[in-house]
This record gives C-alpha cells, sequence and structure tokens, in this order.
DNA sequence: GTCTATAGAATGATAGAC
DNA sequence: GTCTATCATTCTATAGAC
C-alpha cells in the first residue's frame, strides 16, 4: 500500500510542474526530486516518462468528457430529447473554456496543466487525442437531432469550427490579448463562450446559399 | 564558400527529417548524416538545436506573410483602397491552408515542415510566433477600413476565429477525416478556404445583438 | 574562416541488491 | 516495492587541424 503514496506523489508532482513550466523543460529527476520519491519509481510505476503523461492526460480528459456529457443530457433533456444547437455547442466548448481561462490567479494546476497539453502537443497526447472520436460523434448525433435538415458534413464543420475557436482561443490567448492591446477580454470566460457559441451556431444557421458563392476566385492572380 | 554548401545541406535535411517524423523524433545526429556533414558543423553554423529549428521557421514565415501581404494589397487595390471583408479574411487563411492542405503527395517538405511547427509547439516556435502580431495589425487595420462600423473588440475576434479555424483545420484535418467518414473533403483546398471565410465573416457581419444574449444562463446548474 | 575530432554534462531507462 | 548504481543516448562546447 505504500506503492499507492508513491504513485500519488509523482502523479501530484509532476501535473504541477508540467503545468508550470511545460513538458520539454521538466526532467524526471525534476519531478522525483519534488515528490521526495526514488528516480527509479517512476519507472516502475509507469513504465516511461511518455505513459506517466498519458496517464495524466487521460484521467483529466475522462473528467472534462463526463463534465461535456452532463451538460448535453441536462440541455436534451430540457428540451424533450431535442437541444438548442447554442445549449448543444455551449456544452461543448463550455468546460474546457471554464476550465483554461479566466484570472490567471484562479486557474487550478489541473487546468493548467490541460493548457499545456493543448499547447504543447507531445506524441502521448496526440496519440490520446485520436481517439477521442467516439466522445465527439454523440456531439454530432445530438447536433442532428437539433438540426435535422442540415447535411451531415455541415454539422460535422459546425462542430469543427467550434472546438476550432475554443482551442485555438485557450492557445494563444496571449496573443489575442496583446493584439487587441487587452481589449478582448479573456478574463471574462462566459463572454468568450457566448462568442464562440454564437460564431459557430451561425454558421451552421445561417442560408446555406452563400457557401458556394464564386467569391473563391477573387484576389488571386498568381501560383 | 563551402560554408554556403554545409549549411545549405544541413537546412534542407533539417527541414526533410521534421517534416516527416516530427521535432522530436529527429536528433542533430539524424540530420548531419542525412546531410553527411559532421555533428559540430550544426553547433559552428547554427550555434543549437533551437536555433536551427527557429531559423527555418523563421524563413518559411517570412515567406508566408510576404504572400499574405501580396494577396491583401491585391484585395485593397481593386477594391480602391478598401477590400471586401470576405477578400481580406481569404488572403488571411488562403496561403497557409494551400500550403498544408490538399493531396498528401502534393505536399511539399515546406507544408509538411509547416504542419509539424504548427502541431508540435516546440519553444523556438513559440518565441517567434509570439513576434507575428504587428503582421497580424495590417490585416486588423484593412478590416477596420472594409467594416468601419464595427468596433474594434469585434473585429479582433473576428480576426482570431478566421486564424482558429484555418489553424485548427490544419492541425486536425485527420480527426475530422475520420469523425465524417471522409465526408468532410480537406482535399477540396480551395473548398475549405470559403467555409473558413464565409464563417468567419458571417461572425462580422451578422447583426450584432445576439452577441450579448442571455442564453450565456442556459444549461449549467452546477459549478 | 571553415570544419573535424573529441570531451563534457544531462537525460531516460534498467539491472540487480535489499 | 524501493533503492543504488550504471548504461546508452542525447545536446552542447571546445581545442585544434586544414
Amino acid at each position: 500500500m505504500a506503492s499507492d503514496q508513491t504513485r500519488t506523489a509523482i502523479l501530484v508532482a509532476a501535473e504541477r510542474l508540467y503545468a508550470d513550466r511545460g513538458f520539454s523543460e521538466v526532467t524526471l529527476r525534476d519531478i522525483v526530486a519534488e515528490a521526495n520519491v526514488n528516480l527509479a519509481a517512476v519507472n516502475y510505476h509507469f513504465g516511461s516518462k511518455d505513459e506517466l503523461i498519458a496517464e495524466l492526460f487521460v484521467t483529466r480528459s475522462i473528467a472534462l468528457n463526463r463534465e461535456r456529457l452532463r451538460d448535453l443530457r441536462a440541455a436534451e433533456d430540457s428540451g424533450g430529447g431535442r437541444a438548442d444547437i447554442h445549449a448543444i455547442l455551449r456544452a461543448l466548448v463550455g468546460p474546457i473554456l471554464r476550465g483554461c481561462l479566466g484570472p490567471e490567479n484562479q486557474r487550478s494546476a489541473v487546468a493548467r496543466f490541460m493548457i499545456r497539453a493543448s499547447i504543447e502537443s507531445v506524441p502521448p497526447i496526440r496519440r490520446i487525442k485520436n481517439k477521442e472520436i467516439d466522445h465527439l460523434r454523440k456531439f454530432a448525433a445530438a447536433m442532428k437531432r437539433a438540426l435535422p435538415d442540415r447535411s451531415e458534413v455541415e454539422l460535422f464543420w459546425g462542430l469543427h469550427f467550434a472546438l476550432a475557436m475554443a482551442h485555438h482561443t485557450i492557445r494563444e490567448s496571449e496573443r489575442l490579448t496583446k493584439l487587441s492591446d487587452g481589449r478582448c477580454d479573456l478574463d471574462d470566460v462566459e463572454d468568450v463562450i457566448a462568442r464562440v457559441v454564437r460564431s459557430a451556431a451561425l454558421g451552421l444557421t445561417a442560408s446555406e446559399t452563400a457557401a458556394k458563392s464564386p467569391a473563391r476566385l477573387s484576389a488571386r492572380e498568381t501560383r
């Protein structure tokens, strides 16, 4: 049972250090020093540095996905099995944005770790992300119920763009703040969520005819 | 002058290997073997592994930014100093999407390198990206000329979301293909560009009143 | 100036004693 | 399960040949 103590100590120390400094800047020796355990303990309990990162990320991803699905179910239940498209998109992007944005000092080690995982795309994390497709399919299905007249291709693109805006906002929050001289307020998380949801929903509900306009031929004379 | 040969050989080999395997999977020894030069030559010509990556990325970024600005100028010139918002957004996201999407076998080592740079966000590349703000300001200014009635905050968010959709599509193209069972065609680059431009422009031109709706209070009972 | 050979410091991983 | 000692590999730095 002493094993569990060591194991947990490593996980806690690793998450804190990765959140603060990033994956590439933290060595196994840093982690074992912070956790007050032996260097070989990491390899014994997790197998490798990559598997340690993977375990951390899997744990946090499961919690995030559970939160998303709870919000989605709540939205569909309150709509009698068919949720509003805004509520669906809000369930998709709300939890991750709430965890990763907001005033600096309020962000937990958990959220800061997830930001790192989003920014520094290391191999073990990429492998896990590729398995999230089943989870996303549940949202695609809910969107189909909300907008039965939309083609599935359009729905997939809308889902994709919603995630794009949410993740990019997390990844590049610093740049957006600088670019706008602080006028874009990234600490107002609910405002950010509303913007992402509104923008993604607009693309899904606006008249489709504009999509195939010949505008694509303008402004290009070379190549 | 033999220096230039060695230098160039290192750059060519490094770009090819990084494009194929990713930054974390390629060692300096792999690069010097591919380039048929000595290990220390890398340090002599570039100082460190990070500076080699930085030089590669800077070169490619400059070329990309030049292409973007050329498209932007062309759009503004043909509109008498005020371009259509669609043309501006197209100049912003078109060049990078054309370089990084399209049929697998048509993607050059250059484009594949830029994809890697976009996916595996290593420290030297992050540092450079943070300096791109001046470049983006030129697009923000053009957007202000195109939509003088829009608040600057809205314009910055629109610019940000356009980049979000473009970059996320490059990063997660594989996942979108799998999620949609191949129904979202990422080889049709001009269609992807049209979708991104349309979606971003919609958010900027649609009636603003919806942005601050009370919908943000729905579907959340906990936390 | 240009490049090579070689040494140094640090990292992830492992074998084997306890 | 835990720990010490050690390995192979990596990036970096430098002395000195051409």
